[in-house]
RNA sequence: CGGGGCGUGGCGCAGCCUGGUAGCGCGCUUGUUUUGGGUACAAGAGGCCCCCGGUUCGAAUCCGGGCGCCCCGACCA
């Protein structure tokens, strides 16, 4: 992509509405423009970002066993009456009527119709189990929405929904879902910590928070080091593989500030204590009957008897990720993206636009790189252009002056530790390409 | 939902108190300049001053109503 036709809208000023970091850079950055309170439009670049995110998503649930669907994001009103919850939910529900008066509203989340799709298509113990999910937009209409996407009315979502004979079962999908959150946590980049958690509006007894951590956390959270070293990407989904691996995740100690155990972090020896603030971007339940009984949904089981399944939802803020990994990798000058959901893998720049050296250099690196870069081809000073590659936070940037490229070397930057090395070009594509 | 604040070219703001030609910086266009960390000079373009109503000879400015947005708190992926 060159920068001079693309619709980047970057901004040398903060708007003023933006207040924290993530918020101000993904303006900033042009990822996003804010189209009414907590609903935001996402350009070409902040949408590239929430589409990696989203496929990183979508490949570890493919893993674990889940299956994707579409749901639509408006609902009737009387399947949540089936459930109750069209009275309990509250304002934060946005209802709709439409032009024949019928009930309707934007969902906030898909219990109830993912109940009601498996209720019509499963009729036997042998149907199940099942993890149907998917990635859609969804609508809570937040008393006051603020921090831009981390705190959105519109907000992309990846929810899951599992459903098993008895609770075994449950608790299996349960710890597949864990593994699966924490390999895509790994995968793009970012530290999560999965911590005990209230069940609040779903309801249910187990569950799990995934925070990731950032200084400019909402809540301070508490958890054992060991947590650092773990990895997720090296675990599969064998039985005795994922036991050993949800073991380790739920018997470390790790809490919210409004959970905290003083006594259960007592005994943790003080080198593996670690403080900090963290975002919540992901929550596990465990619900068993809840919805399977109250929607009348059972399946026939081997002795012929009426069975109804156990469920746990899953949900991933997808949307909110893109504001929560910005908070955790940001300096003053702009976004550190991670290589894997960066908009553009590298971007080029050119020191001196209209250079025939520097020129053809560029355009050699943008054709070989195609989309994945981002070829800054302004008529721009080079500090405008130093300065907007920082802003935009490509892992990798090539830059192409005239003093260098008479000898055919360019100057490759990481973005993260600023390292800068001097490389005939030929070694900085592979450099980049890893 | 309680408390506070703000709506003026794309962005950041001044002007409002004390009514009388709508201004500054950045960005944008053109030219020159500069050429490795947001360069400088010059000339331009760009405005329902959030909306409706009222007061007045005259309203961005005063008054009333509405809408939108932000911040703090309680609530949430």
């Amino acid at each position: 992509m060159r920068l001079s036709q693309s619709l980047i809208p970057t901004l040398k000023e903060t708007p003023a509405e933006a207040q924290i970091a993530s918020h101000r850079l993904m303006l900033r950055a042009g990822l996003v423009r804010q189209m009414a309170s907590g609903i935001y439009a996402w350009l070409p670049a902040g949408l590239k970002v929430l589409n990696k995110i989203a496929q990183i998503v979508r490949e570890e649930q493919d893993a674990a066993g889940a299956q994707e669907l579409l749901m639509p994001t408006i609902q009737s009103a009387d399947l949540w009456r089936e459930s109750g919850r069209y009275d309990a939910y509250g304002k934060e529900m946005l209802r709709i009527t439409d032009r024949h008066e019928r009930a309707l509203l934007y969902g906030p989340t898909n219990e109830e119709m993912i109940t009601a799709i498996l209720r019509d298509t499963t009729k036997s113990y042998r149907d199940l189990p099942q993890i149907p999910y998917h990635i859609q937009w969804k609508f809570r209409d937040e008393v006051r929405p603020r921090f831009g996407v981390l705190r959105g009315r519109e907000f992309l979502m990846k929810d899951a929904y599992s459903f098993d004979l008895d609770y075994a079962g449950a608790l299996l999908s349960y710890k597949k879902m864990m593994l699966a959150y924490m390999r895509t946590f790994q995968r793009i980049g970012i530290t999560a910590i999965p911590m005990r958690a209230d069940t609040g509006q779903i309801g249910g007894d187990l569950s799990h928070e995934f925070h990731i951590l950032a200084p400019t956390g909402e809540s301070g959270v508490f958890y054992d080091a060991e947590f650092e070293a773990g990895d997720a990407l090296g675990v599969g989904y064998e039985p005795a593989l994922l036991e050993d691996f949800y073991e380790s995740m739920t018997t470390k100690y790790a809490a919210t500030d409004e959970k905290h155990d003083l006594g259960a972090w007592a005994a943790i020896p003080d080198e593996r204590k670690r403080e900090g603030r963290g975002i919540e971007v992901g929550q596990i339940f465990y619900f068993g009957k809840k919805y399977s009984e109250t929607m009348n949904y059972s399946v026939i089981g081997p002795d012929g008897a009426k069975l109804f399944p156990e469920m746990g939802s899953y949900g991933i803020g997808v949307s909110r990720l893109v504001g929560a990994i910005i908070e955790a990798r940001h300096d003053e000058a702009g976004i550190i993206w991670p290589d894997a959901i960066a908009p553009f893998r590298v971007g080029i720049l050119n020191l001196r636009q209209g250079d025939a050296v520097t020129g053809e250099i560029c355009e050699s690196l943008h054709t070989m790189f195609g989309a994945d870069c981002l070829y800054d081809d302004r008529e721009e000073r080079a500090g405008a252009k130093f300065a907007e590659a920082d802003l935009m936070g490509h892992p990798w940037q090539i830059i192409v002056g005239p003093r260098g490229a008479a000898n055919g070397q360019v100057e490759l930057k990481r973005r993260a530790t600023g390292e800068r090395f001097e490389l005939p070009v030929a070694e900085a594509i592979a450099k980049v390409r890893g």
